[in-house]
DNA sequence: CGCAGACTTGACCGCGCTCAATGCGAGTGG
DNA sequence: CCACTCGCATTGAGCGCGGTCAAGTCTGCG
């Protein structure tokens, strides 16, 4: 996180600079050129840090900004007229939380922090002002929201034609490789979200969850306990992702083929 | 594929014009200015036309091309590493296929033509360059791209939490507003889509949908004939969507709450 | 008229949901 | 230091929605 930051000026504290964070190979500084960093951290507010719970923006509410993920973890909700809720997304440092407001309007989701996070804040406006001046920083707009549609199609695979112990496994696999990413350790992971939220997030009742973990932990592929969880048979989680975990097939499964 | 088209040099062809276009208001010419227009007529090739089965693109080609539908239907799918393929879309008159396609790389799905359709093809390179100089369809497609990521997690919503009577209710209020929008009649569509097409879309079996249809027919709520349709109570379907059809919790059904 | 593909209908059964009870820290006050 | 509580996580019992398998039925087309 960014606290032990020397106390300056707010003003100051505000510009801290891409140039220094350790995440700008992984969020928006990576697409301009040197040159052009300067024009991205003058429309950026930087290191606003949010507590657990705290709100980041509200379902319904204006879309000005969106974000990016700087330390800790968001994640996003929307509520449908029925009043239930459903977890849309999870987002890490140096993944962009609120891509979708820019369609203008309002947000189309809630997101919070799931722990002590700070975030950097992209205005829409002058974010989009800016990309039609720098066409490397419009593509990689463009890049984002192409693969942020990408991943929703995924997203709909997972959670239409695959069990429980797929959906896990590939939620785990996820946030090993986004893990990696980050340069830590891709097999042991602290879960930012309870497990009702990785429920929600993926069709799943808490309890089936809570069975497929205690399941997964029992066959050897992990370790978990609460929140802490280490991968110990990647391949083998992969496999269950793909073929539900054994290659003979002992009886017929649930969605085998469309 | 273009052949009924009175014979002229193939250049008018490719050229015919979005100012005559029945769906300019609802396709990419309405984000920009009358003096604009005639540069977005530069970059697309029009009125190409595809037969029924028609692939569009294939997944792993090189994206090169957004289109939009002009008349017609097509539908998207993806296939996964199992080979099991899944719907992703449909997309009707004055409607946009491919957009993730501007994340740059391979096309992440397959389109193919579910009827004969005429669709406009957009080079993404200068669909790109484009929108650097045009603020407005910039903005426009910032804003279209943002609304397919919203449709992800609708569609995520969806998928994960409702019943499969809700989910087709869904679908053909879904169609039947797509249809109002082109001042077609909403309650009596012809489905360009096979059963299978909806099943899959819908993460559903084939009997699923069928059985639905049938139910809905007995409930009054269609007139369900092959492809035809006819919608006989929209409020009652969207009740359906909203909370399983009755206000009486006869019994527990399937996802009442997360 | 017969064949093929799309759609429908019925019988059966399993995955994952609901309901309900229990285990397990962490924070609080006596 | 322990009793109490509250949120989160786990475990068990029971059952319904929707999937698979397997026949039909309808429709268009050569």
């Amino acid at each position: 996180m960014a606290q032990p930051i020397p106390l300056r000026h707010a003003q100051d504290l505000l510009k801290a600079s891409c140039h220094q964070c350790s995440l700008s190979n992984l969020c928006l500084p990576l697409a301009v050129g040197e040159g052009d960093l300067a024009r991205l951290e003058d429309i950026v507010y930087q290191g606003r840090v949010y507590n657990r719970g705290d709100h980041i923006f509200e379902q319904s509410d204006r879309a000005r900004s969106c974000f990016a993920v700087k330390s800790g973890a968001v994640r996003t909700s929307i509520v449908n007229e029925n009043g239930d809720e459903q977890v849309t997304g999870f987002f890490l440092p140096g993944e962009l939380v609120g891509l979708e407001s820019l369609s203008g309007g309002d947000y189309a989701c809630t997101a919070r922090a799931l722990e002590r996070t700070s975030l950097c804040e992209f205005p829409v406006d002058k974010l989009e002002q800016l990309s039609g001046a720098l066409p490397d920083l419009q593509h990689h707009m463009f890049h984002l929201m192409g693969q942020e549609i990408q991943t929703g199609h995924q997203m709909a695979m997972l959670l239409s034609r695959n069990t429980a112990e797929q959906r896990i496994a590939a939620l785990l696999l996820s946030l090993s490789s986004r893990f990696q990413r980050r340069r830590l350790s891709p097999t042991r992971l602290t879960l930012p979200m309870p497990r009702s939220d990785i429920a929600s997030f993926l069709g799943l009742a808490v309890e089936t969850v809570s069975r497929v973990f205690t399941r997964f932990q029992k066959q050897g592929l992990i370790h978990a306990q609460g929140r802490q969880v280490e991968l110990l048979d990647l391949p083998a989680l992969q496999a269950v992702y793909r073929d539900n975990g054994e290659d003979a097939p002992r009886c017929q499964q649930h969605h085998s083929q469309g």
